[in-house]
DNA sequence: ATAAGGCCATAAACTGATGTTATGGGTAAC
DNA sequence: GTTACCCATAACATCAGTTTATGGCCTTAT
């Protein structure tokens, strides 16, 4: 984890304004048009784009007195420049949620990996189909979020898990694997059956620490193969323990969620396990009896289909 | 898509420069220890997260006169935070590749796909391991890169397709799937089956445009069940594709490299089609008789293992 | 105890990027 | 040729983020 950082990153790369605007240049076709939908002027907006070329060093966009299209070079930055926006967008839509005003006409509670990984996408498909819809959000784990939904202090609930807490009903959005992954350099990865339960029970792995719902699912999967899982780390981070997995320490066991761009890049190596159940369910919880109604309604809907 | 921002995202998210503090701060365990990592003095750390938190309403670090550390709220908001930021230095990675300076050391080609996708995550890799390694990169298609490799203006190439051009050895390293992927409210979403190929090439479909590799390996696949694909939308970049597949248009087919994010949050399903080869190799280029040496060879050990 | 060395907060002055208004020069369509 | 788009440049305003200069709090070593 070297890091050598001379300049921080914020000074190499445009912020998010100009990155945003440059993705409405790219859909609108011209700079003036750009500006106006961003309610700025045009100057400042010619000023930007070009501000950005010059430190890039690269020519973005191709101007005419018809209009503005990207280049070749422009097309790609603009499309990685999506990919912050895009990921800009999520802390939005969670950071509005967490602020947890009063006046929320939706309160939710979620388990960490869920709010971590699939609320924020959620929230902005909420936003585009009912806009005004204020959400709070509290996250916490899986006894956390009934007792809160059971107070009534949420509206609806995300759990994962084995069981569904008592006095709540729910219904099953998700089925979430646990991926068993190794760096490609481990000797795992080039087996194309696998593990047995017994051989991952037996071998040393990075793992969340004791208590976590990862961990649970995995003793659970175990337990008819050679009893607990061997930690040889205990990290109290999805990302401390996907960080020492990338740098080749070793095995390690967590939510597919979690794994998805590190898998699809190639950077780790999913290994699987024949015989082991290691999924679980995502599921929504609601106080038994009830029905979820209004905005806990149009989400929960949001989420299944 | 209807878009009625009021305020523009950049001035409801903490610019790059906040996040990457406050990941700081969360990996140091103080504001002044994060403040001297970055260059910056302690009281332009304490302001920059105080204004941070006053703009999200949330408190997202407890500050002791021992250090600080992150509140719940806070390690959610860090984990969206390098989301962001991580998509930030993939960015600036690419970018710096893109700028083409007359001395790198290495000059890549390759094609979209890869170029949009994967190599800015092998440019980070390179950087950690071979820091100093200046690369240039040019994106276009097939042939494109093939040519630039054949004279010698690019060191490696990178290609996605069916075939290997005439006067270049090639590595495969890795395989992209194509996936047909729906909205989950659509029909096949529900289809554990998945559909026939020859159902496939009946139905109309969101494509890339004609002389794209993804429709060249599409077609060439449905060739022996019922002849060309249907275009139901011909669209000229993924984003576009995306967005109307995710509209409920119809069912798409992209690279699962573009749908990783959206199939992982259900926002898109895949559905197996049992029978078409989807498959397509990623391949490393270089001019036949010659040998990968030196950076070039650093950068094709990086994408294999 | 007392001194020393972490940590964090506040105040006031400085800087620069980003914005504005004002203006000018191009091309296309009627 | 007039109108209506487009983009560029110049001069000035504004505000967020910075630094320097302090002060208070807690822990640890002398």
């Amino acid at each position: 984890m070297g890091n050598e950082e001379t300049v921080p990153l914020a000074h190499r790369v445009p912020d998010l304004g100009a990155l945003e605007l440059l993705l409405t240049v790219a859909r609108v076709g011209s700079l003036s048009g750009a500006a106006r939908r961003l309610g700025i002027t045009q100057p400042a907006a010619s000023s930007r784009i070009r501000a950005m070329e010059t430190r890039l060093g690269v020519a973005l966009v191709d101007r005419s007195p018809r209009g503005s299209t990207l280049t070749a070079e422009g097309a790609l930055v603009t499309d990685w420049a999506r990919r912050v926006v895009e990921a800009a967008e999520a802390f939005d839509a969670g950071a509005q949620a967490l602020r947890g005003r009063r006046d929320s006409r939706l309160r939710v509670a979620a388990s960490m990996t869920i709010a971590e990984y699939l609320l924020p996408g959620w929230l902005i498909a909420l936003r585009g189909e009912r806009p005004g819809t204020a959400v709070s959000l509290h996250a916490g784990n899986s006894a956390d979020v009934a007792q809160r939904v059971l107070a009534h202090e949420a509206d609806l609930g995300f759990v994962e898990g084995l069981t569904v807490p008592d006095g709540l009903d729910s219904a099953v959005i998700a089925q979430d694997r646990l991926v068993v992954a190794v760096a490609p350099t481990h000797p795992w990865a080039r087996r194309s059956k696998g593990v047995e339960p017994a051989e991952l029970a037996a071998a040393p792995l990075i793992l969340r620490e004791r208590g976590s719902g990862t961990r649970q699912v995995l003793d659970a999967a175990l337990a008819g193969s050679g009893g607990l899982a061997q930690p040889l780390l205990e990290l109290a981070s999805t990302t401390a323990v996907k960080a020492a997995a990338l740098s080749g320490a070793g095995p390690c066991v967590l939510s597919e969620l979690a794994l998805v761009e590190e898998l699809a890049a190639r950077r780790l190596v999913s290994v699987p396990v024949p015989g082991a159940a290691l999924a679980r369910a995502l599921r929504a919880v609601w106080p038994t009896g009830t029905r979820p109604a209004g905005p806990a309604r149009d989400l929960l809907s949001l989420t299944r289909r």
